[in-house]
DNA sequence: TAGGACTACAATGTATACAATTATTCGTCA
DNA sequence: TGACGAATAATTGTATACATTGTAGTCCTA
């Protein structure tokens, strides 16, 4: 709070871009008209061609064929490969700590968020879910740090930031889903058993663990948008995935 | 060459700047000067600043704490495992194609540069080597493009433009490896294996065949820097290396 | 009326001027 | 002599002016 942070005019736009896209105030496939968007996120073109490029390189946007950007469109399936993607690598990273033994400072902070997740999720019926999130978005950067490998850590962050692929990006939204209690005790089950892998130095386990954690964050997705995609609206980011 | 390519100056500045890195230009760490490296690649700050921005996000470049870029500073283990990770990542796309069915046509694309591949290395003596590097380089994009899937095939593209991590990366200077022949021939056997695997439909299989094919050049590399680091000098990219 | 070319306009790409920040040097004081 | 600090230089970040490229509309012609 202290700390008065310095956000430059690029990082501005960066985040005002993207919040809007997000909320869904484009069409996907919109061009972007850069004098226009430059006003209404109070900067100049300098810094929103440069949040424009940030935002292809994370998948937000594309460029059009003939100068400038478009909104990228997405359908379903693409994000539920963004979110294969994601388990394919954090499954990597899960097995890599496990084969090169974790740092112990490491494990032993995951074992306390494993703890706090448990907590707030202890109580079926009144359930610390704002806890919950926060926790579970900890544990998965956790996972990223474990193998001690900059590329492994940089590369699955990436991932992490494509349109919906991030461990968090829907969870809020679970309620949303029919059996979800089940779903989120089922997934803190698989949170431990993840570490308890890496602890043992169980890679193959560590890595089937982890992908099917990401696998099912991508049925509840599917299953949300293909079978109640009247609820589905609530998903902050789904502006990107074209209706049909 | 008829077609004069127009190219942009932020284009022009990414590749040469690229270039000047990958040949050793400056050491690793280097700040960049913007005037200065302007001025040397013919053109002004602004697409220089672009070209930065792109090298950021390969990998080649990082942000200094206080503004600017350094030149990244790579060890032999963080170039394993981009390639790790690219293996990891080629054998979802072989996995995917081999689940979901891949596009015939592009099969038969596959059993057509596999005939090529075979033939550039019959003869043992006498190796079209030049051949064999342009045709497994084509034979990897197939491999992207096989799911089916934009987001697969991007995201494998780019872990492919890590540094040292795309399956060209130093393969023309596997002739510094001693059994350069038997690992040649094992590599068109992987090749032969992944395709087949995903014609038959047999995802583990091609999933863990393009592992391993891999890390048969992730070894060769290893060997390579390790054992033989004087020859490794010839490697273009090892430049990144910090020599230790 | 359809097609093509020319013209005017609008949007992007590039260069440069300017502002703000960071690094450096020199001087002074302990 | 060493350390702190102010002045200054150097460098990056931002805005804007300019050049170039793409686009659309209109008018002319076949």
């Amino acid at each position: 709070m202290s700390k008065a942070e310095r956000v430059s005019q690029a990082e501005k736009a960066t985040i005002g871009l993207r919040s809007l896209i997000m909320e869904g105030a484009f069409h996907p496939n919109t061009r972007l008209r850069e004098v226009a968007l430059a006003e209404r996120l109070g900067t100049s073109r300098t810094p929103l061609r440069q949040a424009m490029d940030t935002l292809v390189a994370e998948g937000l946007l594309e460029r059009a064929e003939s100068g400038g950007c478009r909104v990228t469109s997405l359908d379903i399936d693409d994000i539920c490969d963004s979110i294969e993607l994601r388990g394919v690598i954090e499954g990597t990273a899960a097995r890599l700590a496990a084969e090169r033994g974790a740092d112990p400072e490491l494990l032993a902070q995951g074992e306390a968020l494993l703890e706090g997740l448990d907590r707030s999720v202890a109580e079926p019926a009144n359930i610390d879910f704002p806890t919950y999130v926060r926790l579970n978005g900890k544990f998965h950067n956790l996972l990223a740090k474990l193998p001690g490998s900059a590329v492994i850590q940089r590369e699955l962050e990436r991932v992490n930031r494509l349109p919906l692929a991030s461990p968090t990006a829907f969870l809020r939204e679970q309620d949303l889903v029919p059996d979800f209690m089940r779903s989120l005790i089922r997934a803190q089950g698989q949170h431990r058993a993840i570490l308890e892998a890496i602890r043992d130095g169980e890679g193959t386990r560590a890595e089937s663990v982890a992908r099917e954690h990401a696998r099912l964050a991508r049925n509840n997705f599917a299953f949300l948008t293909k079978a109640e995609p009247h609820l589905a609206t609530r998903i902050p980011g789904l502006a990107l995935v074209t209706s049909e």
